[in-house]
DNA sequence: TTTACTTTTAACAGAATTGTTAAAATACTA
DNA sequence: TAGTATTTTAACAATTCTGTTAAAAGTAAA
């Protein structure tokens, strides 16, 4: 076996199927449309996958392991400040955005809510890090304590997922072509650290 | 004819397409699923609507057609505060996105963009209804003047959608069951309020 | 009750799509 | 270079899904 090209061959294919599933959705993906995209015989989709479902398991797969690294953000060393982390954060995270999907994710949730379980089972105690960091720095007077840790959570995860995925939408909305949305939201990620570094700081009162 | 019963037989079909439409999207969607939530035959699908395409349309218009009259909220009279504007809006806007999916009309959009462009068109000019009021704002010296309203428009819609078309995910990574989750949202209208009128006060310096 | 019209159904046709298979092409090794 | 294993393709089988149609059932009105 030529290890050099049969991966490549398979790279190819996992690169036409990444575009179309996450453009199409996993209902809308067509085994043709994937198999044109990577220049090859229809066939040889399933000689390496075996099945359209198979295929798509190892494409979202793959965008979950790519998102977990993230989380590793909320471990809890408290040498760096919260303010810093913060930031590294929104900006991994709207980076990794930038290059994946989360509608994809999300949409293929709804659509089959059991890869959620399934697929993130492994990771599980990673996902309550945020809260826990949070919480402590509560505990440590570092920022206000009036608002609930999960509320953050959802605020700082919307503020940078939903500008990426709505993009389309919200450059219509906007007058602006979708060009134009791109450049206005490089200056985004530091606008919503800043702002949220205000909005969470300790207030004496 | 039948007014009554007619009427009532389409919206039956209607309500169970929503559904269907709304879970598993235009391309997972099937007419048999439909027909059998609606309790009729399949072949009435297309006599009230004549193809899947068309009757999908329905619902999409529908959708948008409801949303539309959030945009009012912007219209500028200056009698009523920014602030309570802003809380009314909040709430009118959460309201309307636990009755009708966002995640909907956003998958279908990217899935055919068209649809944003032909079916947007008549309300294009409420769209930057938003903008205006908020420059006037900070002409106004109402509000804080270093935020682009760009900005603070994607800002609040992202507060306002993300976390309930996320919801299943939050839910999982905050890990507390999807009714334990909407019970926590409950209280979410109120504190994003608040935080967006604290950050966009006016700051004197 | 008969007639005409509307609504609903069962059965079918046609197209699209996934997955299989056997053979052809290619690459590797002795 | 001959032989073997791997990769790729063309052709096909099976299923699923949409949309049509003709007939049946239901409704209203004369």
């Amino acid at each position: 076996m030529n290890l050099e090209t049969s991966l490549s061959t398979e790279e190819v294919i996992l690169a036409a199927a990444r575009k179309v599933f996450e453009s199409k959705g996993f209902d809308g993906a067509r085994m043709q449309e994937i198999s044109d995209r990577a220049g090859i015989n229809r066939a040889l989709l399933h000689y390496y996958f075996r099945t359209k479902e198979k295929m798509f398991e190892r494409i979202f797969d793959e965008a979950l392991e790519r998102f977990m690294p993230l989380l590793s953000t909320w471990d809890q060393d408290l040498e760096e400040s919260w303010e810093l982390k913060l930031k590294r954060f929104i900006i991994k995270f709207i980076t990794f955005l930038k290059t994946n999907s989360m509608l994809f994710l999300l949409r293929e949730i709804i659509r089959k809510p059991e890869l959620l379980a399934s697929k993130t089972e492994k990771h599980r105690k990673k996902l309550n890090k945020f809260v826990l960091y949070f919480d402590r720095l509560k505990q440590e007077r570092l920022i206000r304590s009036d608002v609930d840790s999960r509320y953050i959570y959802v605020i700082i995860h919307s503020l940078c997922s939903f500008p990426l995925m709505n993009g389309i939408v919200f450059s219509y909305s906007l007058r602006i072509s979708p060009k134009e949305y791109d450049e206005l939201m490089t200056g985004y990620p530091e606008i919503i650290s800043d702002l949220l570094i205000q909005l969470l700081k300790y207030q004496k009162n």
